[in-house]
DNA sequence: GTATGTGCAAAACCTTTGCTATAAA
DNA sequence: TTTATAGCAAAGGTTTTGCACATAC
């Protein structure tokens, strides 16, 4: 589950860029989370290990090890406006978000990634899809429980 | 497919709010648009009909008018950064985006929803979906043959 | 040694909010 | 007439950028 930094980090140099501190840093920051984090949270933890850090590097760098393949920028459903960090692969791209009280409930779909692939590919223009999300919104049983009772 | 807006805007009242110039204004943008649009691009077309319009109340417009589901909020993927409105129903909330040159196609899949809901209905805690919506990244067909055609 | 990356502060960007005047009911 | 809404300008929160210094290669 927890691939060695080491073995991951030299990716960076693969795309052409340097390894730096603040950049192990905010990779390990991120490949010792639990779930996702924002940018804001990322900086937070990682000022724990290098209080000098800034948040403009912080910025920096989540763009970098993007672009290398190291993380993923995920979206959380309704809101969406304000992005995740995660390491590649860890995550189900999959969210269900309550609208009453936020939940949020990560889930896996085999079945629900087939079908869209199976369906975009009607559409030839879309040649070589790489990455699937989704996001359901709705409401959490202890909310619908709620409403219920009231009415 | 034109609705006519006047059948339309009374859910304004329905859902006590007034029905002012500026939501009939903002409403009619939106309705008669080609696809999602901006919260400035509304404002720009807005201002077209109604020079006096603030950009303020075309945000607050947006509010009340998705409060009314007389509009629907998106987030298209890859980016997401920005929200895009539409009218209800209008468009599938499946999007594929090309990672090189940007490009979105929208596509409908019966399949994908219904695959999403299926594994969703095995965490029981997510009991009432409403909405689902995946964005899909990848690599269009043009942008695919010039890769390919460069190795 | 040279190009890249960092830190800081300032700017940019999108969106929200406080307040007074205006308009809908 | 009463209360919600509009317009303006200012503030809010997140992300980006310019520039001088530091660091990786």
């Amino acid at each position: 589950m927890t691939i060695s930094k080491d073995e991951n980090i030299h990716a960076l140099q693969d795309s052409g860029f340097r390894i730096t501190r603040q950049r192990r840093t905010v990779l390990d920051v991120i490949n010792q989370s639990e779930g996702p984090l924002t940018a804001e949270a990322v900086y937070q933890k990682a000022k724990e290990i290098n209080p000098k850090i800034s948040l403009a590097t912080v910025y920096r760098t989540l763009t970098v090890l993007r672009q290398a393949g190291l993380i993923e920028q995920h979206f959380l459903p309704g809101g969406h406006e304000r992005s995740h960090f995660e390491p590649v692969g860890v995550s189900q791209h999959f969210h269900f978000l309550c609208l009453q009280c936020g939940k949020i409930i990560e889930f896996e779909s085999n079945e629900g990634t087939q079908g869209v692939l199976q369906d975009l590919a009607r559409h030839e223009d879309a040649a070589q899809p790489i990455r699937v999300c989704a996001c359901v919104e709705g409401y959490c049983l202890s909310c619908v429980q709620q409403r219920t009772s009231k009415s």
